[in-house]
DNA sequence: GACCTGCTGCGGTCTG
């Protein structure tokens, strides 16, 4: 901000001061566009930009002018400069973002603002030509687009030319900051801006542009690891959109012939949807295909043209493409029925609606994909949430009777509206990538002294959960004779060995994630996409693809080509897909409060108010808040009310102690008799948290990332419990289970177990 | 415990 007070004669606000501060070729290409004002979020933003300054997190929905909050002032910074002594060598600017299609996005946009501007623009990613990026190179200028990983690539390639190339960095603009946040490639990119900042020797001012997360400090904290506090926070203040929200809960019919919960679901969805523009969150690949298979049914069965298509990330790209242009282009009335590929911004234009296929387990993500309709001033953001509930019948098993995807769709509504997202896995170590770090780090140097490596990742880097011990593990794993991926010189220089030379040269390093293997799905000369090489399939079977039913003709193994031809109707196979991943604590604990409440919410649909009613009947009756379980098939169901990682450290806690069962949403069901459940839950409580590494073996699956294949068991074992297990709480949660399950005194009121 | 994201340098073939 100015420190000179405004003189007494200026009485514009503060919006024209800082217009005033923009270059003029920026001041011009303001006016071209017909902006009458800049928005709030753009106005904050450019006193703090227009010259190196602090870390700036830009906070808004999409659409609410973020990237021009950063490049305004960011690129009349690069005119001025060319005003006064001509450009600093090298970029003077960096944009980071994760997806190729949204680089492209951006350039399209910024291309004519940058050349107005006189800075040049350079595109640098995977499907960008050779020949463009060895003349930027050579001749390093203006605003450079990347992805991490291909930033990643410039490192290990020419490690030795980072400073020439960054040298006169003014910022680096993070895009899409919340879809980093706690994840592997979050991980990566905040080494990667530890790795820039130390070969410039000095720090350079980052800018994140997110969305709107409920804890601003979550994304303060991502930009800048160790010092979110010191990041300028702006938040658009414009985002007053009317939500319409509601849950839509179907029941399977108990006749053979009536329609089933998913029957109900397309129809509901072919006649609401009809004729708009809208976007329906399938959950699982298998199960977007089933939708849009009975939506092309129902389309034919009318005789009107095709409309519903699905979108997600086995699909062949051309295919993909061309729903986003139908969605873009908005003149024929388009619905997508996506997995996640929809949820980033991708420009896909302004959506009516957006649906929800079963109840979420992430309220981050229900979020964002919320964000995604009303973006029109004045238009709502609707937002449907189907759910299918179980027949209440006496046959039926008392666990679903208790209705939980509707009960966990209105927890995770109540929890949207409050505000709330869920934090990152706060104690998660990541070694998979700080594996790849490492081996990055000595192919950029060429060499590194061991302490110099842990001083840039664990202490500096965003590495800070790993103790000394653990890293020198980790180093001394990889340079054991079975691995040899890294050796040490007689000057204590870490080296690559000649193994992890081969591996760090290959293109494949760069992404820290890795893709499983795939089958090509190919009918006649046509691509149509891929299909996971696991998934069984064999000559005459029928799978529903792209939205159309096929039947295998031919599985060419060695090719890893699947021909298929369109089959010309029958049965579909049945998908049971839905969302799956990690629960939080936060989200069981709403549950648990939806079900011991009394008020009905307004956005419940006849069916979900039905389930509702039932569940909390079954809840009652069973006195299941003072209990916290019920009677199971083989066994009891027992209900802690806890996330993923609670609930799992308990299941793995009542393993050790003899009790064998399974985890189901927030449901144990455990195969033994409540007696001896009690007595093992007694050994729990009385006993001090169990040691996380021994817990931590009874994980049968522990190597999950890229590099986990290249640790050792006692390696995995430390990551495992760090990631997945809680046992700190063990002992407390078990006391009150046994309090519940032996029936305690004066117990009786509702109240959440914990 | 589902889904999504990314990629270099070089040699071969084709087109104008």
């Amino acid at each position: 901000m100015t420190t000179s007070p405004p003189s007494a004669s200026d009485s514009s606000g503060p919006a024209a001061r800082s217009f005033d501060l923009l270059h003029p070729v920026v001041q011009r290409w303001i006016w071209r566009q017909g902006w009458n004002e800049l928005r709030d979020i753009q106005d904050d933003a450019v006193p703090l930009l227009i010259a190196p300054g602090p870390d700036v997190l830009v906070m808004a929905a999409t659409a609410a002018g973020k990237t021009e909050a950063a490049f305004l002032p960011i690129l009349s910074a690069a005119a001025f400069a060319r005003d006064g002594a001509g450009p600093p060598g090298g970029f003077e600017a960096m944009y980071i973002g994760p997806l190729k299609a949204l680089i492209n996005d951006q350039f399209r946009r910024l291309d004519g603002l940058c050349e107005m501007a006189g800075v040049p623009v350079v595109r640098w990613h995977g499907d960008v030509d050779a020949g463009r990026k060895q003349a930027a190179r050579r001749h390093p200028e203006g605003l450079l687009l990347i992805t991490p990983e291909s930033l990643e690539a410039l490192f290990i390639r020419g490690g030795l030319d980072i400073p020439r190339l960054f040298n006169g960095l003014r910022h680096v603009v993070i895009d899409e900051l919340h879809a980093f946040i706690g994840t592997e490639r979050g991980m990566h990119l905040q080494s990667l801006l530890t790795r820039l900042e130390a070969a410039l020797n000095r720090r350079v001012p980052r800018v994140g542009l997110s969305a709107t997360i409920g804890d601003a400090g979550l994304a303060a904290d991502c930009l800048r690891p160790g010092d979110g506090a010191g990041v300028a926070r702006l938040t658009s203040t414009a985002d007053g959109r009317e939500i319409r929200l509601q849950v839509r809960t179907y029941r399977d019919a108990t006749e053979e012939t009536a329609p089933d919960a998913e029957a109900l679901i397309a129809d509901h969805l072919f006649k609401t949807l009809r004729g708009r523009h809208n976007l329906v969150f399938a959950g699982a690949r298998q199960t977007v295909e089933s939708y849009a298979d009975k939506l092309r049914v129902l389309s034919e069965r009318l005789g009107v043209p095709e409309e519903f298509f699905p979108h997600h990330g086995s699909l062949a790209r051309g295919l993909r493409e061309q729903v986003e242009a139908r969605l873009r282009d908005g003149s024929l009335p388009t619905t997508a029925i996506c997995t996640t590929t929809l949820e980033l911004g991708i420009d896909i234009g302004d959506v009516e609606s957006v649906a929800q296929i079963g109840p979420p387990r992430s309220i981050a993500g229900l979020r964002q994909r919320l964000g995604r309709s009303g973006r029109r001033a004045g238009k709502p953001a609707i937002l449907r949430i189907y759910t299918a509930g179980p027949d209440a019948g006496e046959k039926t098993p008392l666990v679903d009777r208790l209705q939980l995807p509707t009960i966990q769709a209105i927890a995770a509504v109540r929890l949207l509206l409050q505000g709330w997202c869920e934090p990152p896995g706060p104690a998660a170590l990541h070694l998979s990538t700080l594996t790849h770090q490492v081996l990055a780090l000595i192919a950029e140097r060429g060499g590194i002294r061991p302490q110099a490596a842990h001083r840039l990742l664990c202490v500096e880097g965003p590495f800070r959960k790993v103790a000394a011990g653990t890293f020198a593990a980790l180093l001394r794993r990889l340079g054991h004779p079975s691995v040899r991926l890294i050796e040490q010189a007689p000057t204590a220089e870490l080296m690559l060995g000649e193994r992890g030379e081969r591996l760090v040269s290959h293109y494949s390093f760069y992404a820290v994630f890795q893709t499983p293997e795939e089958y090509r799905v190919v009918t006649g000369r046509k691509t149509l996409g891929q299909l996971p090489l696991d998934r069984p399939v064999a000559p005459e079977m029928m799978i529903i693809f792209a939205g159309r039913r096929w039947i295998v003709a031919e599985v060419r193994a060695a090719e890893r080509v699947l021909e298929v031809v369109p089959a010309p109707g029958g049965r579909p196979p049945a998908f049971n897909g839905g969302e799956a991943g990690p629960m939080h604590d936060r989200l069981a604990r709403e549950m648990f409060t939806v079900l011991s409440g009394n008020d009905i919410p307004a956005f419940l649909d006849a069916g979900a108010r039905d389930a509702l009613l039932a569940g909390r009947e079954i809840f009652t009756r069973y006195d299941v808040a003072r209990c916290s379980m019920l009677p199971g098939d083989k066994g009891m169901i027992l209900l802690p009310w806890l996330g993923s990682i609670r609930r799992n450290t308990l299941l793995l806690a009542l393993d050790a102690e003899g009790i064998r069962g399974t985890g189901d949403g927030v449901a144990l069901d455990l195969r033994a008799d409540p007696g001896d459940v009690l007595k093992a839950l007694c050994r729990i409580a009385d006993a001090p948290p169990p040691d996380p590494l021994i817990l931590a073996q009874r994980i049968g699956n522990k190597i999950q990332n890229k590099f986990d294949h290249l640790l050792d068991d006692d390696l995995l074992a430390v990551d495992a419990a760090a990631a997945r297990l809680e046992t700190t709480a063990l002992p407390g949660i078990a006391r009150n289970l046994v309090q519940a399950l032996s029936g305690s005194p004066g117990g009786g009121a509702a109240r959440h177990p914990d």
